[in-house]
DNA sequence: TGATAGATTTGGAACGTTCCACAGCGCGTA
DNA sequence: TACGCGCTGTGGAACGTTCCAAATCTATCA
């Protein structure tokens, strides 16, 4: 006497015993193919619903050799651009009939690997990843195997394709906005490792070069971290002069040196200038009010899944390098340097 | 004349071929078995590693009847309070051997259930529903399949386990922080069906009753967005006499009342003091500094997959509903009520 | 009435693993 | 020398689907 199977554990054959017909014809009827008699298929839809069946993605994934499913690894959750990116990803996945799975790194480039290597064990058919913190041979060699698009950091390897802003321009953007405040001593607390970082870092550099305010530039190592933003900002603070404009990696950075710059005592934009980058909900928040240089990122989430679908369906191999233009917002922390005695900042 | 197979799409059977054993062989390498004699295990991890091989985890799956995989459903990625939940549930899941896939819903019912639906047909052992918005059918049925529970909203559902704050006591902790530094008329913008909200409402409405200030005691609708904050504010601000404090449903829209009382042109606290709940890190940042309740979010993550390890690893089954204290953080959004001419707020 | 052309329906192979029962092998012991 | 035992290693079934070729129906038409 076999008991009555667990409820929602059924499978297909299950369901084709119950309803009297083949499990092929189930699967059809799943699957909703046409020319299937009604007669039949309001049997099977009833026998699936008594018996809570759900098709397994794996056994289909299996022989179909595919999931239509799109994988993304998110590297740092607490980073609200992130979020942003994933619901563009979301949208448009949903919109061509994929849906997604996400795995994140927490930030550790340790983590960052099996998080990708998860997601290829289950045989994603591409693959997004957000803001990555390295290049791994890992992700090179996942590239022979289905499509990865990078977002927010542009692509080494010839076969990832990559959606980033101009992290450069945007850079330098910030700077520019500060001198044309009258700010000089303008420096940058960088974002490491960080996707999009070293570029941020250039763009500051060759901007402060091209302003004749070489010998005004400072860069500190920080991250992409609260944690980052502080340390580097506090640095920044002990040197004499001063410096009267900060330019952080990003947003969430900002927050770390805007907390830093407080407790040293000082005033934003009184007495320092801050600038930050993504323009997160962070930064427009009233409270914070953070000048800074926007990237669309809902638009990059959308934008990495149609890249991925030129490669998955319509057979492009070539890579794909979208450069979306960042633009700045000015917002509360910035303004003139304030003078002393003697007319300078 | 079978031309060299795309890197990486190697099967158990090519690395066999290669390695000159069996695929059973290679299977008991793959999974570390010992037993195997260290030549054969040696030429079958050059087989592996020069064809790229990587196990397909869905034919695991299949056979093993389990992927050793959690899948985790968040309402909201833009609440950074999910984002440390999740740090938590991954800590201890790696620390289990077990991965962790997540799914969100954009904070809508609707992609709720979808959600939910992606990782049940992948099979996960276990699910963890982050900020679940509403109990459906699908999740009370999920549970009969696989060990099912709900991260900051209590179940209903004998098969359900949760993980929560006590809301309630928190939400009375709020009011009477509010209460002892003299306000009266306290208002509460509620969090409408997220997790949680309803213990919120009523705690906020006994504390009210038993502080006997029933009759100052107001509730508007909101959400657990900055959006919902916002708006509700604004109601409460049209209000005259004007409430005094405002009890905000979660930190989130705490942000977005804060940014409605600025907007209508007062300060915080002086003219209204404000408390939030969840003492996410938006709370804790200096330039906004939030009065707010805590929760303790890596441990509820953490406590999370415990008590699906109970159930799937121990036999537990009968319910567990977990409930960590709440305390309150007293920042710089609370003060006394500023008074006017006659002493009274 | 008998074909015949569609329209439906079906059985069995295949997908890439794990599991299990069993086969070899080498060695110590009676 | 023969036996038995502990290691190693192997073939084939099974997991739950889809796919495909072939079988079966059902009208329709001459």
């Amino acid at each position: 006497m076999v008991s009555k199977r667990a409820r929602g554990k059924a499978t297909i054959t299950d369901v084709a015993l119950r309803a009297g017909v083949s499990k092929s014809l189930v699967s059809l009827v799943m699957r909703g193919e046409r020319h299937v008699s009604a007669k039949r298929r309001e049997a099977v839809q009833a026998a699936a619903a008594a018996l809570g069946y759900r098709p397994n993605a794996m056994a289909r994934g299996l022989v179909e050799r595919r999931t239509r499913t799109l994988g993304v690894m998110v590297s740092d959750l607490h980073n609200p651009f992130f979020a942003d990116v994933v619901e563009g990803i979301q949208d448009q996945a949903r919109r061509s009939g994929y849906r997604v799975l996400i795995d994140t790194a927490n930030n550790l480039a340790s983590q960052q690997d099996e998080a990708i290597e998860t997601l290829l064990q289950f045989r994603v058919d591409g693959l997004i990843l957000a803001g990555l913190l390295a290049e791994s041979r890992l992700i090179v060699e996942a590239s022979q195997e289905l499509p990865v698009v990078l977002v927010g950091r542009s692509a080494r390897a010839p076969s990832l394709d990559s959606v980033t802003n101009d992290d450069w321009a945007g850079a330098v953007a910030a700077v520019r906005h500060c001198a044309s405040l009258g700010h000089r001593r303008i420096s940058h607390v960088d974002g490491g490792q960080g996707a999009g970082a070293d570029a941020r870092r250039r763009g500051y550099e060759d901007a402060m070069r091209v302003l004749r305010l070489r010998k005004h530039a400072v860069v500190v190592p920080g991250s992409y971290s609260e944690e980052g933003g502080h340390s580097g900002a506090l640095l920044l603070l002990e040197r004499r002069p001063r410096p009267t404009a900060l330019f952080a990696a990003n947003d969430v950075a900002a927050i770390g040196a805007l907390n830093a710059i407080e407790e040293r005592g000082l005033r934003v934009p009184d007495d320092v200038s801050l600038v930050g980058y993504d323009n997160t909900s962070l930064a427009a928040l009233r409270h914070i009010s953070l000048t800074t240089v926007h990237q669309p990122r809902l638009e990059m989430g959308q934008l990495a899944v149609s890249t991925l679908f030129e490669r998955l369906e319509e057979g492009r191999t070539r890579p794909r390098r979208a450069v979306l233009s960042p633009s700045l917002v000015v917002r509360g922390t910035t303004a003139p340097p304030s003078l002393d005695g003697k007319g300078n900042p």
